[in-house]
DNA sequence: TGTGATGGTGTCTTTACGCCACTAAGATGG
DNA sequence: CCATCTTAGTGGCGTAAAGACACCATCACA
């Protein structure tokens, strides 16, 4: 598998495999933060098919090292981010004849979200192998593999219509942020102007917010820092 | 594998197939209102593993018969109901090493919802190896195979958390139903009462439904008969 | 000390929903 | 013909949450 061959030859050696039963992987859609934008991980395929293309990170399930769906979607993130304990949650399973040259293929598909300090302090994205693309972007300009451009779609809406009522983007900040920061990261979302009052109002009655104590110095007046109550605490 | 064995002689003969790949099946949650109860069905598993024990009803995907993953779904389905068109959604996607004993398993849930006219009309419910249950009973009473009691707590609460801000249990009503008799499934499956004014705006104003013309009758006030509108037409 | 910029609040309006009493329309039985 | 029972459906008030938007607070810096 690991000469180099020409994709059709690649299809007909894969036949072989051909057990009559469907293609099993697990992709992740991971987001971040950076540079003011909502961004996503994809990396560069480096066999057939779609060789070259721009691919949500993922592989195939590995029955000895992963003891659930979620451990196979974190195994890659740590690969690609260095992140250990990310926010993850199940988005949606894919799964048919047509979305993947080698035959009928299932893949379940994992939302994760993290902090840009997080992934940069020990992350692979040097190689050239591995980017970080605005969300927008991903979907329109980067022809990606199978239906992954799809996927992102599927995610997006499902980010957006979660966001409002959970506190799931501060997993998107570092672990002090202000009231201003997490509005910012809402409309990145929502892709929209968020209402300052009602947004503050929300989230504060909420419970699910503490103070650090420490304040956002800069060249106009001070913020509070904030940061997400353990779990547990937030009914108190 | 058709001959009589035991379940250590099947697990044996199975690891044959074992090629460190999952195994991946389709499962559907089937619901219905009968009896004025939301019961769900179940099937009675004819070969091991859980030979004998209640389950529900999926199996592996046909992938010569089926292009997508629902059609999985779709075609026991319409084996077990005779239904061809339900409601039906994909849940969450269960896996791991020690949910089947054959080995690591995948298994992509769905939930349906039909109504009970179109159930009973050609259905095989006079099988022994098929019934409805009501869902309390099912998760608690029925001692189910793999996770299937796992899945169904899954799925009732998410029918619960959806509910309120949807038109979903529609589905579960023959065409034509009256306001009293949707808050009747609203009720079912909040399992809690339900204000009867607050009921009736929202539905009414969230223009989902439409009057038929017709009218119940009975041995006290007519009600009017609604039904769903069709999709497009609701935010005319 | 005033100005620009951002953090943060006061308060009025709108909207949605719980609550509960009330009216409406049929059958039935004297 | 009328009282009564039962279910369908409405009126209207109080409250909670969210939008709108003007306003105040606090910093750096000139």
């Amino acid at each position: 598998m690991k000469v180099k061959q020409t994709e059709k030859q690649y299809l007909e050696d894969y036949s072989i495999h051909d057990f009559d039963i469907p293609l099993t992987t697990v992709d992740t859609v991971i987001f971040t933060i950076k540079e003011e934008q909502l961004q996503v991980l994809l990396v560069k395929r480096a066999e057939h098919p779609f060789k070259y293309r721009w691919a949500l990170p993922g592989g195939f399930i590995d029955v000895k090292k992963d003891k659930h769906i979620q451990d196979s979607a974190k195994r890659k993130l740590f690969e690609k981010t260095g992140v250990k304990t990310p926010y993850l949650e199940q988005l949606e399973t894919f799964g048919g004849a047509n979305r993947d040259p080698r035959g009928w293929a299932v893949t379940i598909v994992y939302l994760a979200l993290l902090s840009w300090e997080n992934v940069s302090s020990q992350s692979d994205t040097t190689s050239e192998e591995v980017t970080w693309a605005p969300i927008v972007e991903a979907i329109e300009g980067f022809d990606l593999a199978f239906d992954h451009a799809h996927i992102l779609q599927v995610c997006r809406a499902r980010l957006q219509s979660k966001v409002l009522y959970t506190s799931l983007p501060v997993n998107l900040l570092a672990d002090e942020f202000t009231l201003t920061e997490l509005q910012g990261t809402y409309e990145l979302i929502m892709d929209r102007p968020v209402e300052k009052k009602s947004f503050r109002r929300r989230i504060l009655d909420a419970g699910i917010l503490e103070e650090t104590g420490n304040m956002k110095g800069g060249n106009n007046r001070p913020a509070k820092f904030y940061r997400a109550k353990p779990e547990g605490e937030q009914f108190v």
